[in-house]
DNA sequence: TTGAAAGCGCTAACAG
DNA sequence: CTGTTAGCGCTTTCAA
């Protein structure tokens, strides 16, 4: 009943040769003579050798696994960023160490911990605050990270992201040229930096390009679920905002909802514009118009990118911008 | 610029003690006089050691990591499970290794390979079809594996699931109850036992009860997407279907904007119920009417059934049934 | 209560 | 092209 376990040894000693020859034909090393690499083959066949990734971890120092800190599996948008990392992650034999951290320092860290414990090559960090602490944290370990779908103010931490500034003030502009003049503001905390700095930012600049005094009262800082929006159409209708910027597509749909429930009209009495163009966009009725951003790939190429940093390869840039976009469905006119 | 790694070996040293004893205070092994704890644990502060996962794995033939296969992260389903077995993971120090496998074949089995190779000490299964190739995989290793959100029909993996039989006969009697003669069955794969063996079989019996003639046109195989559901309208039409049970709530999403978009009115012209209560069911107007199921309990049961058999803790039964319900929203009368 | 020593299964020089 | 020999960093008897 013991779980037995077929070592590299055995197979030296079955195909009578030794262990580096049997680890140099299961690394691929071409400095094996064909027929002894076949007979190698063979007997690992016959004996159904797996090798040990513990082991092999232990000896090389390098496990092929890299951590991943998500913020919340179950919203959309991250759990879109992980697929792209995934799949690359797989077609560069890399497995994926997953841990939600709800984007609360103390288990982001904690969580950072374990996974430098179990000797990651590397980490993707998806979450939208990079405090000091943690900050600290990443520079002393020298496992290489990389930020997927957020920025680092500093610009100490690489990342692939799209131009936040950017892409708020297409969308906000659009708004404004319906002739929306009070146009509220919904993201999570402004103490993330994407959203007070960056996202915040392109919404004040069209502002000020057309004239529009910034009103905080246009502002709303709330959490990044449906729910969150679905309450907040009382509290908007004090406003008098006859539209919204929303930074997050769960949040944006709560929000339709929540004034469409209370029997206002989208898009004719109040629109929304929202920021992932996740499949919840073509989901929600109407459809909602959306900052488009290549979720998956931001995913896939933050990967890429550890892959590149973990063999050493000189990078020209810490920070890959994706292209973003902006597609009109119908929660617009 | 080296990756310095501090030692259990420089602990030692520096605290004057051998290695054995830095071991156990750092287990938690009580055999050590407490002056001897405490200045080993200063060392251990001071020198910031972190002891390395890998080396203690190979060591201790234990990885307290578990591997979790997943269809896809980006499903709510799926990723609902996930998060239940993740916190319940966390809460256990064990930590989780994510692969999507799309519920594809040769992807779990290849998966499961590298799993086994990493040493994981348990693996919790999602996917629908457990095919024997896949099974005789599972017998091999002697690693502990449970199923979670779905059954083996053969009964020889554990599993954690819901009554999927007695949950649709409930939901689509409710619909015969409406007066719906013809009510349509729309699933991913009958290949897959939760639709072909537990789902359908709910369908027909609640149809034989209600004396209602089994029509093969009614029944659509399809696959769990957005997508898939919003193309099915014109069929749908077709088979003059005036109601539907759908096995995902994605799919439903789908099934419900489909029918809408073609100017049919929902639920007054066209009923739907869906099977898994997922956020989405709240965001899509009408909100769907569901049955429910704790998905999150789902995947935390499920882990902490895990946990007790890698405890090798005596099981009183292989499969645990988890309650169901039926929640009525807008998507039916 | 503590230490010595033998591995865990594999990689990686270094010889030959 | 192949074998020998050290470890990798830690756990775990077995003695003391």
């Amino acid at each position: 009943m013991e779980k037995q376990t077929i070592t590299i040894y055995d197979v030296a000693r079955e195909a009578g040769v030794s262990m580096a020859t049997v680890s140099r034909v299961v690394n691929g090393n071409p400095n094996v003579k064909p027929a002894t690499r076949k007979k190698v083959l063979e007997v690992i066949e016959r004996l159904d050798y797996r090798p040990n990734a513990v082991a092999r971890g232990l000896a090389s120092k390098k496990t092929t696994t890299v951590g991943v800190i998500i913020p919340d599996v179950t919203n959309i948008y991250f759990s879109s960023l992980a697929r792209g990392i995934d799949d690359v992650a797989a077609m560069y034999k890399y497995n994926i160490i997953l841990a939600n951290s709800d984007g609360n320092t103390r288990k982001e860290i904690q969580v950072l911990n374990t996974l430098l414990a179990k000797q990651v090559d590397g980490i993707i960090f998806m979450g939208n605050n990079l405090t000091d602490e943690l900050r600290a944290q990443f520079e002393r370990s020298k496992t290489p990270i990389v930020l997927a779908g957020s920025i680092d103010p500093k610009g100490e931490v690489e990342s692939v992201h799209i131009d936040y500034v950017a892409a708020v003030e297409e969308a906000v502009a659009d708004l404004i040229n319906h002739g929306n003049k009070r146009v509220a503001f919904i993201s999570g905390s402004l103490a993330d930096p994407i959203n007070g700095q960056y996202r915040l930012k392109g919404y004040k600049n069209v502002l000020a390009k057309h004239g529009i005094k910034y009103d905080p009262d246009l502002v709303f800082e709330t959490d990044y679920s449906y729910r969150a929006g679905e309450v907040l159409w009382p509290a908007m209708v004090a406003t008098k905002a006859t539209a919204a910027y929303v930074g997050d597509d769960e949040l944006a749909a709560g929000v339709i909802n929540g004034a469409q429930d209370s029997g206002i009209k989208v898009p004719d009495e109040f629109e929304v514009v929202t920021s992932n163009n996740s499949k919840l966009t073509e989901i929600v009725r109407p459809q909602m118009t959306s900052i488009t951003q290549p979720l998956y790939d931001i995913g896939a190429v933050a990967m890429r990118f550890l892959t590149k940093m973990m063999n050493k390869e000189t990078m020209t840039e810490k920070t890959i911008e994706l292209p973003y976009g902006y597609i009109k469905r119908s929660s617009t006119k």
